[in-house]
DNA sequence: GCCGTTTTCGGCCCGACTGTTTTCAGTCG
């Protein structure tokens, strides 16, 4: 017990509680009423820490200089080393010190921003939640200036609802919403493209609302087709050009309807992400054009929008993926000829981690290696659990050998698809495997996972599944950060470290197409991708509906960046047992050709 | 507060919708 601890005693702050932080000091300055582009760069900032691929903290560790960041300057960065440093910095202190909690309250309603918040708390001498509500029910606030009635009434329900409005929807969820939705509103009088952009389309991991894009001839009755639709709780807004409701998920819907002649430029715009749009606005300036959602101008002349093609041609661009749009590197990447080719659906062959009845899947090894080739895959391995993890029915030894028994006599059938003998082997707290060797060598591929011990801090998190790593049967380390969105965060392992262990033990990090894991992340993916370790997308399947889950897979690996080659599974069948032989001889070819 | 082959100062994306007004401020995306 060292009663002495230094200032960096505890955890540093990850980017996401530095971007937390910054979110705080320009919700703040926003609420005094600040310059707004200084509030921009706090945001902007934030943003930018959020999707980038290193911890400031590590930088810091290393002496790098934050104030190289986009976006960040001398001044950020020194707030981002007192926050690393001590958690906090005076600005935040001062802000924090002078704002009232019932503003900062107030700012999470949607209608209410500073302007109107200050006029409550100055005008009504707002205090509480409670006192709002209770003037609100008084008839009081429709009486300060530039408010009404219906924005008195409007507020007592959002205040009875106390709906915090930061629900995101992961992308299933919103896909299944979003497809009948999607075949309402192509039944639609006089409608005929119908496209949902947002980062619905940019293949987001969540989604706050869907926002839809369509074309027709009567604006007016696309709209009313749109707000009669039957699972439509509530119309929030409704113009000429667009109208948002709520459904009766909870997922808001915006469409707007636009002209033929700009749906690309439309089209772009909506799809974002912001970022993204500033950045490819800002390059049309610089060659004297403005873009906006109504296609791309010089001077009063229009000169393309009908495609999205149009937009970035204008620009100097080739048509970039949605998935990369979000101005991490993509437009340089563009602009140079640099882009990648991403992996697709069709691309993947296999599937390297699937289950069967042996431990927690519903169907048995035949009907899932029958339900894989339906989908076009040639070949499957089964992965059960091992084992430790006794609420799944974890395999022993004796147990793993009965399956390998089985799928041999499958093969030796011909089902028209190669089935792998595999095990999802529990990475145990200290770092060592669930089962002896002698079994694991009797297999094809052994993919190795947490799933205990979630807690450990980040040293020996990261020392455990370095280890795990360095075991020279471990083929596949599955789902590496352990997340579950929504429900669960990612336990506290370096990745940086867990990266540059899978290349010097030429493991393979598996990208869980499990839509609640998406694990790898979209930023990890393309850390993997920077040090030259290869990934498979993996459906995780416990049952036979659930290959279709290699989609989001897929749809992560290319918010990553990852291109086919960087995939083992989109190999043949040949071509992975040789992988895997290599690898078993200790120098697969895979992964060795780049320096980390 | 950031940023720079037009700038180290003076810019910073910009249009739609709502609710309040009667021409526009506030908010959102």
């Amino acid at each position: 017990m060292a009663k002495k601890t230094t200032p960096a005693g505890h955890a540093p702050p990850r980017n996401s509680e530095i971007a937390d932080r910054f979110d705080d000091i320009a919700t703040m300055l926003d609420l005094e009423g600040a310059n707004q582009f200084r509030i921009r760069a706090y945001r902007n900032a934030s943003r930018f820490l959020r999707r980038y691929g290193r911890e400031a903290s590590d930088m810091i560790a290393g002496g790098e200089d934050l104030a190289e960041l986009p976006g960040i300057g001398d001044d950020l960065a020194g707030k981002i080393r007192d926050l690393v440093a001590t958690g906090t910095t005076s600005l935040l202190d001062d802000l924090r010190a002078k704002t009232l909690p019932v503003s900062l309250n107030l700012m999470r309603i949607p209608g209410l921003g500073p302007k109107r918040i200050r006029a409550l708390v100055d005008g009504l001498k707002i205090r509480s939640i409670g006192r709002l509500r209770q003037a609100a029910a008084e008839g009081r606030i429709r009486s300060l200036p530039r408010f009404g009635a219906r924005l008195e009434q409007y507020l007592l329900r959002m205040l009875e609802e106390r709906q915090s409005k930061s629900i995101r929807f992961p992308l299933s969820v919103a896909m299944t919403a979003a497809r009948p939705l999607v075949a309402h509103l192509e039944r639609g009088p006089t409608i005929s493209r119908v496209v949902v952009a947002g980062s619905y389309r940019r293949g987001l991991e969540t989604v706050g609302d869907l926002d839809i894009l369509a074309t027709a001839a009567d604006r007016k009755a696309a709209l009313d087709w749109f707000t009669r639709y039957g699972e439509v709780a509530e119309v929030r807004a409704s113009g000429t050009t667009r109208a948002t409701v709520l459904l009766r998920s909870g997922l808001q819907v915006d469409l707007r309807v636009v002209a033929e002649d700009s749906f690309g430029a439309a089209l772009h715009y909506f799809t974002g992400s912001k970022a993204h749009n500033i950045a490819v606005r800002l390059r049309g300036r610089e060659r004297g054009l403005k873009i906006n959602e109504y296609g791309v101008f010089r001077g009063s002349r229009r000169i393309g929008g009908g495609t999205e093609a149009e937009v970035f041609a204008a620009v100097g661009l080739p048509t970039i993926e949605p998935e990369l749009r979000e101005n991490l590197g993509e437009i340089e990447a563009a602009a140079a000829g640099k882009l990648p080719e991403l992996v697709r659906l069709k691309d993947l062959k296999g599937d390297l981690h699937v289950h069967s009845t042996y431990t927690d899947g519903t169907a048995s090894i035949r009907e899932m290696a029958l339900a894989a080739k339906a989908c076009g895959l040639s070949y499957i391995a089964i992965t059960d659990h091992s084992r430790r993890l006794t609420v799944a029915h974890g395999l022993d030894s004796a147990g793993l050998r009965r399956q390998i028994a089985e799928i041999d006599r499958l093969n030796a059938e011909d089902l028209g698809i190669r089935i792998l003998k595999g095990i999802e082997v529990d990475i145990l707290p200290n770092g060592s495997l669930d089962l002896p060797d002698g079994v694991l060598a009797e297999l094809d591929l052994v993919v190795a996972a947490v799933h205990s011990a979630f807690h450990l801090d980040r040293e020996a998190q990261t020392r455990r599944i370095e280890r795990a790593l360095a075991h020279h049967l471990v083929t596949i380390l599955a789902h590496p950060t352990g997340r579950l969105i929504g429900e669960r965060e990612a336990y506290d392992v370096d990745m940086d470290r867990i990266v540059r262990a899978a290349r010097a033990h030429w493991v393979i990090l598996e990208i869980n197409s499990d839509p609640e894991r998406l694990d790898l992340r979209d930023v990890d993916c393309r850390r993997a991708k920077a040090a030259g370790v290869p990934v498979s997308i993996d459906s995780d399947a416990h049952q036979v509906g659930a290959f279709a889950n290699l989609a989001y897979g897929v749809t992560q690996a290319r918010r990553g960046w990852i291109e086919a080659a960087d995939v083992v599974n989109t190999r043949s069948l040949e071509a992975l047992l040789r992988l895997l032989e290599e690898k078993r001889a200790g120098q697969p070819a895979v992964g060795a050709s780049t320096a980390a």
